[in-house]
DNA sequence: AGGATGATCGTCT
DNA sequence: GACGATCATCCTC
């Protein structure tokens, strides 16, 4: 279970993108995991050339192009040949504010980072991170927390049609950043 | 070559 | 709460 693991590790870490436009950054509040023999898994049924990154080692960027519109952002976990990642459904937006105001055309501060597309819109995180890694110095890194993680539960996974029952969503209790609908934020 | 599907979002009622 | 947008990817013919 090293896909869950990092996903609980994940909560409280900081993402931050360095562009020529500026850096934006926040705060993981909020992710999925998706594992081996997992039907909701877009890497169950084996490799295609889409799903290849979630095949990479650890720590490194799985993104995918979703309903026509919208980037969502992983980070691998798993080593030879096991597919395991960790979708980054929600950020506490920390820095780059107003770029990412503008790169979003949002109303609501709090809808910045609200939400697995919206997140990658705020960051400008699109397909050509995929397979990157994220380690310190590049494009897109994870860096240690401002502020530990409180509080972390778990619940269903948001908008999957199989696998349903599992309890893969993580997220920090009470941080009016998470998203996804009222009913599912108790545990 | 064509059709179904989807780890979402914004808008409307 | 419901629905349409919009298109890359994958599967089937």
């Amino acid at each position: 279970m090293q896909t869950v693991a990092l996903a609980k590790a994940l909560i409280g870490l900081c993402l931050v993108r360095r562009s020529p436009d500026g850096i934006t950054a926040g705060r993981i509040v909020e992710v999925e995991a998706y594992l081996q023999n997992d039907r909701a898994s877009h890497a169950y049924g084996g490799r295609t050339a889409r799903n290849a990154a979630m095949f990479a080692p650890p720590h490194r960027a799985y993104v995918y192009f979703i309903y026509g519109n919208h980037w969502c952002f992983n980070v691998t976990a798993e080593r030879d040949a096991i597919h395991g990642a960790v979708l980054i459904r929600a950020l506490e937006p920390l820095d780059g504010l107003p770029l990412m105001r503008a790169r979003r055309a949002s109303e609501n501060d709090r809808d910045l980072c609200r939400g697995p597309g919206r997140l990658c819109a705020a960051l400008a995180i699109d397909g050509s991170f995929d397979g990157c890694d994220l380690g310190a110095g590049r494009r897109l890194y994870l860096a240690p927390p401002v502020r530990p993680a409180d509080r972390v539960r778990a619940s269903a996974r948001i908008g999957i049609t199989r696998a349903t029952s599992k309890r893969l969503r993580f997220y920090e209790a009470g941080n009016p950043f998470v998203s996804g609908p009222r009913s599912l934020s108790p545990a």
